[in-house]
DNA sequence: CCTTGACTGTTATGATATAACGTAAGATAG
DNA sequence: CTATCTTACGTTATATCATAACAGTCAAGG
């Protein structure tokens, strides 16, 4: 999963060491603000998503974390993944099977993922005007509105006009 | 999965003989006119799903299959579903790694899915609304969205106001 | 007839995810 | 400072979901 290799351009969210550290530094504040542990492998897990770029299965994620001393068995890796979802630091990408860190960790937020057919790149939308829209149809439907799964699939800008 | 009995009332869409039986009619009318073989395997997984409430996952529908002379891997019952869900008879539940039978096959539709976490029952919805609102969020994203998933999770109609 | 394509079935394997349990490290209370 | 409680980590084992690859059937069309 998630073996592919996509231009910096795809993923204007992490783009570049910039991004990337913005990230952190703002998942680390909010842990920090709300009295989360973020331990050495969720943070290094939390890590390995940013610089990913697109999402990562969570067996990739095992191998690497196994590859620097944690522990090699999946549920190293999805405890860390899950507890890093929990808490707003990632996302699952239920298409792929797959997680992503969250772009916006700072903020709480609906979001919505852009997810491209060709180069799997996976964009954080912010989803507001999406969930209003989505909170409106349960409510005419009797549903009581949790929370909400939103992926698109389609050609991100950079492979919009490739063929196949 | 799906291993669960909950109230007609919980499903709007296929409640009553009458409910289902429109559907089912609705389908065959439309492979007919599209000129899709809507063999015995394919029709008896589109009856299953239709007559069970809420999703089924690939291995339900398998056993019943199985049981029912037909073949007895898992490639049978996921060629039915996945058939069934590239024409439009039937949607795929990723949060429930499930299927289930459309509730409007006549009409092409953009659908929602609204999700009980307590019995599990799964409504459609139409989505015209939240899809439109989607398609917003992607064009300003520079991306062209192709389909989407939209899965709501919360308490339905008649699970509201319980504990748990 | 005989090819062609769609469909069904099989075996085998791959990929994703969790249950259950023991140990260690941190927090809390006495 | 220690006993205790809790959270986190790691393991083994197993459950669950999904597909690749190939063989047999059958109907349509040359
Ligand atoms: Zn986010
Ligand atoms: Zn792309
Ligand atoms: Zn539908
Ligand atoms: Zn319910």
């Amino acid at each position: 999963m998630s073996n592919h290799t996509h231009s910096a351009f795809c993923c204007p969210d992490h783009s570049g060491a910039q991004g990337a550290a913005s990230i952190l530094a703002q998942a680390e504040m909010r842990a920090r603000t709300m009295g989360l542990r973020l331990t050495p492998v969720r943070l290094r897990t939390l890590e390995m998503l940013i610089a990913a770029h697109g999402a990562m299965g969570a067996y990739d994620v095992l191998e690497q974390l196994s590859a620097e001393g944690y522990g090699t068995q999946p549920p190293v890796a999805y405890r860390a993944l899950n507890w890093l979802v929990e808490h707003g630091f990632a996302h699952r990408i239920r298409r792929l099977n797959a997680f992503t860190a969250c772009a916006h960790p700072a903020q709480d937020h609906a979001a919505a993922f852009l997810i491209c057919d060709r180069c799997d790149s996976v964009t954080e939308a912010p989803a507001g005007a999406v969930t209003a829209a989505l909170t409106e149809a349960a409510i005419a439907a009797g549903f009581a509105l949790d929370r909400a799964t939103i992926e698109a699939v389609g050609r991100c800008n950079t492979c919009a006009g490739h063929p196949s």
